[in-house]
DNA sequence: GGCCAGGACACCA
DNA sequence: TGGTGTCATGGC
């Protein structure tokens, strides 16, 4: 194992030890998962969980149920989530693309090959490499790391990325070092952003930081 | 009242 | 290719 390979693994016990498993993505169904991870574009999920919840409450939190509703209608029941304009008329390009592509068919589009699927998706309005990331691994199980701006901010505190790197870089790095195992990707990312959500602010805390290590940049 | 939140895109140099 | 403005609500 390279020390690479162990400062990561170190880092993710300690999350681990200290929040435990995370059991993500919180959604009842890979369409769920999916309208989150749109909805949750630079939004606080709090407010992420309201929309979803006007969704289901008007039982529409399904591929044809979104699509029968206008976009307008739609930007009214996501509105608590923010960018509500913006963020129906990205909704609305994934059922398209859903629709256009698979019939309507999630099952459909998770049996495509992951690297086709990721750049279709990365080819679909308003769906961009976090999101496709978090579509992949988390609605379809697909074995792929998710980066986010916590990511980038913890590790570069860390010093163990510059802070510069693209998106991709940043996910090879990650997939080069950690076990190749979707439950790992999935748990590492979402205690990065229990990390992220409970201490590494853009004005961090270190005193509470469960990974400062004393070598801790944070 | 200001800052921040689990981004993506259009536009420009 | 990289930087900047825009989209917008709600909690702290």
């Amino acid at each position: 194992m390279t020390l690479c390979e162990k400062q990561l693994m170190n880092i993710y016990q300690k999350l681990y030890d200290h929040y435990g498993y995370q059991k993500w993505w919180p959604g009842e169904s890979a369409f769920e998962i999916i309208i989150g991870a749109i909805l949750t574009q630079n939004t606080a999920w709090i407010n992420v969980e309201k929309a979803i919840c006007n969704l289901a409450c008007k039982k529409v939190l399904s591929p044809h149920k979104i699509k029968n509703i206008s976009e307008q209608k739609l930007a009214e029941l996501i509105r608590p989530s923010g960018y509500y304009n913006i963020k129906a008329k990205r909704i609305k390009a994934f059922i398209e693309y859903l629709f256009t592509c698979y019939h309507g068919k999630l099952g459909r589009m998770f049996m495509r090959d992951t690297d086709s699927l990721r750049k279709e998706l990365l080819h679909v309005n308003g769906i961009g490499p976090e999101t496709a990331d978090s579509i992949l691994l988390y609605a379809g199980k697909k074995k792929v790391f998710v980066v986010d701006a916590y990511t980038r901010r913890i590790f570069s505190r860390k010093g163990l990325l510059e802070g510069t790197e693209s998106y991709d870089d940043i996910q090879k790095f990650f997939m080069n070092n950690i076990p190749k195992r979707i439950r790992v990707y999935n748990d590492y990312h979402a205690q990065i952003v229990m990390l992220g959500k409970n201490v590494c602010k853009p004005k961090p805390r270190c005193d509470v930081c469960p990974i400062n290590t004393g070598t801790c940049k944070i």
